[in-house]
DNA sequence: CTATTATAATAGAATTATTCCAAGCTAAGA
DNA sequence: TCTTAGCTTGGAATAATTCTATTATAATAG
């Protein structure tokens, strides 16, 4: 908690309660939550917090490079507290998301007619896959 | 023209005057269109057209496997009609979306801990980039 | 420690994207 | 030509997200 505020203290970053409570929340989560998962977890300790503000500091956060929005899942939005590039794999029948911590840049060139009309900054690999549990359930069916 | 009926004819998939209007706006369409950008189209030979249609077909190419739903542009959801696996880029400035067709599926590995919790059935690179025509006009201005 | 002020939080409305539904219509095969 | 499963439609419903106007408050200066 400490390091929390240490981290955003005197950074134009107003820490409220209910910032805290946030980054509190997503501080070394891993579950890729989605705004309602924080909406649903930042209430029960903190009942009158507002959908607006959830979202309105995932913005604040994704504005200032803390946070990464992710996009492998069609349905909605997922957020990714672990702002370093990595990638991530979702299993098509849970949902559930993982990381992947490796870094595959050097074996990800474009063709030419691409580094042609683009000045290529980023990418991101989405695996897609079926996790253990549900590979087990489907069997068992 | 003639090639859309064939592909679809006898195959249960009903073809109407507004999914005969779809599948034409789409065949070798290369925008990556969003439904809206599908639907004000249509909707020129086609006043009566509904959002609804363009959305259940949609669909039902997506479940037929003829049509890629994207997921590169967290804003909204675009679709590509060339349903072989390939991979995107997109502007981050202006939004524009184009083709990678290269096969990088060697060179992605999963580390361990995940293949062993992940049967990997497939991936998607997204590529971030700036555009030539963006660049010049940053430029310029 | 207090006052000031810029910024954040709130409820609720608005917007946008997408899906659902019930009723009528029609393409395609018999 | 008839039949019917499957499609189309408008409009309502749902879901996700953003906006707005007002109130509250964290941070800084004094």
């Amino acid at each position: 908690m400490e390091k929390i505020i240490n981290r955003y203290k005197g950074k134009g970053f107003k820490l409220t309660p209910q910032r805290l409570a946030i980054l509190h929340y997503l501080e070394g989560n891993t579950d890729h939550p989605t705004a309602e998962d924080i909406y649903q977890e930042i209430r029960k300790k903190n009942p009158t917090v507002s959908f607006a503000t959830v979202y309105n500091t995932v913005q604040a956060l994704r504005d200032r490079g803390e946070l990464l929005e992710i996009t492998i899942d069609p349905e909605r939005k997922h957020f990714d507290p672990n702002p370093q590039p990595h990638h991530h794999i979702m299993c098509t029948n849970c949902g559930k998301i993982d990381d992947i911590f490796i870094d595959y840049s050097s074996a990800l060139k474009v063709p030419e007619n691409i580094s042609d009309e683009f000045q290529v900054l980023g990418n991101h690999v989405d695996f897609y896959g079926v996790c253990k549990g549900c590979r087990a359930r489907k069997t068992n069916n």
